[in-house]
DNA sequence: ACGGAAATAT
DNA sequence: GATATTTCCG
């Protein structure tokens, strides 16, 4: 047949680096040169023997059409005499000029192909005909919607064909993968019709097979599947020095039933209820004491392991660290790629992604007990192959920073986080240095966690969490950040983790912000807060929507007299600053902190915007106020209350009596993205700036703007009130009264 | 088993 | 390109 016909044409230029002669597998620069393979990874590192296992397999490629990678076997020598014309080929791939070629030469070489576009298409198209009615299924692995690798799995599982794969960079990771999975072989694209022409000889293999097959019966396919490729080659002793695990001397995997198979183990997406969980056993067991066996036992999360928790701890620690390590800088708007960094840490601190019924987890519940059912009888979600793409479920957290997230439904944002991987975004915190790096991570622990998230409601489609504001405010989320040093008193965060509150009583609470200068540019969001966000759509750093002008500020707590100094200075800033809708919110995003102002009337509300964020005020108190009421508003239901707790030295009684007075915040809301008319309060259209405001103990005189705010607004039809007030705030108050505020109680 | 770090998957 | 997870290794 045609050799000259070639595959290369059906395939962009550059995409793949392969010719006759010498191969550049793929874009991570995996080379294949004159019989000798380098390999590298993604950095162009060169890797060690121990990492390619495909090496031997790889080399035997060269040289052969096709073999029979699945079995371990040099493909047989068939005699050309013996091809069997007319196998029913099913060829998929999603790119209609790919299928076209592929169908073309395959028909070419004899074959009687059928082309579908998809996976999905091709799976239904299996199941409906029966796999008697084709012989071979040859497919692209990158498709979306369910790719090559999925489709191998499911064929797999539900009937007995051989499956060929196709790869466009050749990388070989990918054709390793797709042996995993069952693919009998691999072809990289281009393709060269030779190969192409030989695939038949997987059809007649596997007649003929079948009987071997017996043994596979006790291995699962994994097994089969991959060794092989391994094993494969004489030479390869050397390399397959530490390959060990699959050979014989598996003993030390064996022993721990690790020896799966070698599929790969699927990759766990730590949603926000899964972290949250791995937060509440660490905060049981102790900084000093959470260490992978014994979290993992605490978990109790049905397949997840300790490689899994280990790795967790491991970033969870790095966030940590890096919190405690960064010292503040004063960051400007601008600094992107500071607050990019931050936001891979985020999502460690407290999610808020409990359900509300969850809320209280925090401490209080002894995890080992059942656990949520949200993770879901595994407890453990494992990603979906695209989960990336399409949500982000930061808990409320993080605001999305990539842009992949945003592309993702604002909705529902809060009602599914809990399944939701979280984003990884760890709120940055500073801490102040030179205390031992145990307390130093205990006060992290407690400020992150204290993050509770209010439920979620699953009606509300927006992105935003519920933000229930009392009736006044709006102001945009402002933090009250304490002085480093006063902060000492956490009340415990309203929402959750109490626990960590409990614990000590003497922790001071991680200041959150650097020093009063700069309070809102510094990233310095407190972690706890940022866990509290939740709800809130916070926007995280990096970039909101851009529509929407989230406006966070952080306010200082200001316990001490600096307070003065500190409001003036917020109000410089934000002079400067001021509002401009769409600005960067990442100034203050990070700092958001959901405050809570109930409103004692005020119905909270959820805003549901997807863009929105709200704000979140924490409240501080300045020194001294306090007011009788209690009154939160609405921030983020979420907040804490802890936090909310004062600022100074303030009783560790926090609560609400400051709050209310002391606040005053008019933030600003905005709403995002999309319409204007949603749900937020007319004021808080997207084009109205937010001002700032701090919230200063005393009154709002300082220089503050007033909130004005209508309630009623609130509950503008628009509106999608979620969270009725009443059970807001009875969430708060509880989880205050009971966990929060009594450490004890919790663990 | 741990924890750090490299490798690899998204 | 940057992150998130897994895997390897001392």
């Amino acid at each position: 047949m045609g050799s000259n016909c070639s595959l290369h044409l059906a395939w962009p230029e550059g995409k793949h680096l392969r010719n006759d002669v010498e191969v550049r597998w793929s874009k991570y620069g995996l080379k294949f040169t004159g019989g000798e393979i380098i390999c590298a990874n993604q950095k162009g590192t060169v890797l060690p023997a121990t990492r390619q296992p495909l090496e031997e397999g790889w080399k035997r490629l060269e040289g052969m059409a096709s073999g029979d990678r699945r079995h371990g076997k040099e493909p047989a020598a068939v005699e050309e005499d013996n091809f069997p014309e007319g196998l029913r080929v099913l060829a998929v791939d999603d790119d209609r000029v790919c299928l076209r070629v592929l169908e073309a030469v395959l028909r070419e070489c004899k074959y009687k192909p059928t082309g579908v576009m998809d996976g999905r298409t091709a799976l239904k198209l299996l199941r409906e005909k029966g796999e008697d009615h084709f012989d071979l299924v040859i497919t692209d692995v990158h498709m979306p919607d369910m790719d090559g690798f999925q489709l191998l799995e499911l064929i797999g599982l539900e009937m007995d064909l051989p499956v060929i794969m196709l790869s466009v960079n050749g990388e070989k990771a990918t054709m390793y993968k797709g042996i995993k999975h069952g693919a009998c072989d691999y072809i990289v694209k281009p393709a060269d019709i030779k190969e192409i022409r030989n695939i038949w000889q997987h059809v007649v293999r596997k007649n003929h097979v079948a009987v071997i097959h017996n043994r596979s019966d006790s291995d699962d396919a994994d097994q089969r599947v991959a060794r092989p490729v391994i094993g494969k080659g004489g030479a390869k002793s050397k390399k397959c020095s530490k390959k060990k695990r699959n050979d014989g001397e598996g003993s030390d995997d064996d022993k721990r039933g690790r020896r799966r198979n070698t599929w790969k183990k699927p990759r766990v997406s730590w949603t926000g209820e899964l972290h949250n969980r791995f937060l509440e056993v660490v905060y049981r067991l102790g900084v000093d004491r959470a260490v992978p066996k014994a979290i993992l036992e605490m978990m109790n999360v049905h397949n997840l392991s300790r490689e899994n928790v280990a790795s967790h701890l491991q970033k969870y620690r790095l966030f940590l660290k890096r919190v405690t390590d960064d010292p503040m800088k004063p960051n400007h708007m601008g600094d992107s790629s500071e607050s990019r960094r931050n936001a891979s840490y985020m999502g460690m601190s407290h999610q808020g992604v409990l359900p509300s019924s969850a809320l209280c987890p925090c401490g209080s519940h002894n995890l080992n007990a059942a656990p949520p059912s949200i993770l879901g009888p595994h407890g453990l979600s494992i990603q979906p192959r695209n989960w990336a793409m399409s949500t982000v479920g930061n808990g409320g957290l993080m605001p999305d920073t990539g842009s992949r997230h945003a592309s993702g439904p604002p909705v529902g944002l809060f009602a599914n986080t809990s399944d939701q991987p979280m984003q990884d975004a760890f709120p940055r915190i500073h801490f102040r240095s030179g205390k031992a790096y145990h307390s130093v991570l205990r006060q992290k622990l407690m400020e992150v966690n204290t993050s509770v998230v209010p439920s979620s409601h699953p009606g509300t489609s927006s992105v935003a969490a519920e933000m229930p504001n009392g009736g006044q405010l709006e102001p945009a989320n402002q933090f009250l950040v304490q002085p480093r040093e006063q902060i000492g008193h956490f009340s415990g965060p309203m929402g959750m983790a109490p626990s960590a509150m409990g614990t000590h009583g003497d922790t001071q609470l991680p200041y959150l912000a650097g020093n009063c200068t700069n309070p809102w540019q510094n990233n310095v969001a407190p972690s706890s807060f940022a866990g509290s966000m939740v709800g809130a759509p916070l926007l995280p750093s990096s970039q909101v929507n851009v529509n929407l002008p989230q406006i966070n500020q952080t306010i200082f707590a200001p316990s001490s007299s600096e307070m003065a100094v500190f409001q003036n200075e917020q109000q410089n800033q934000m002079a400067g600053t001021n509002i401009n809708n769409t600005t960067s919110v990442d100034i203050y995003s990070q700092q958001m902190t959901p405050l809570f102002n109930m409103a004692s009337n005020a119905a909270p509300v959820e805003m549901t915007n997807a863009n929105f964020s709200p704000m979140n005020q924490m409240m501080v108190n300045g020194g001294s106020t306090s007011s009788p009421s209690l009154n939160l508003q609405a921030g983020n239901p979420v907040a804490p209350p802890a936090q909310m707790a004062n600022g100074g030295g303030s009783s560790s009684s926090a609560l609400p009596g400051h709050l209310d007075s002391s606040v005053v915040p008019p933030a600003q809301m905005v709403n995002g993205g999309g319409s204007s008319s949603s749900s937020l309060p007319s004021h808080l259209g997207s084009s109205v700036a937010l001002q700032t405001q701090m919230l200063n103990g005393g009154e709002g005189a300082s220089g503050i703007l007033p909130v004005q705010d209508d309630p009623a607004r609130w509950h503008d039809s628009d509106h999608q009130p979620t969270y009725s007030t009443s059970n807001f705030l009875e969430d708060i108050f509880a989880s205050m009264a009971s966990q929060d505020f009594n450490p004890d109680a919790l663990w």
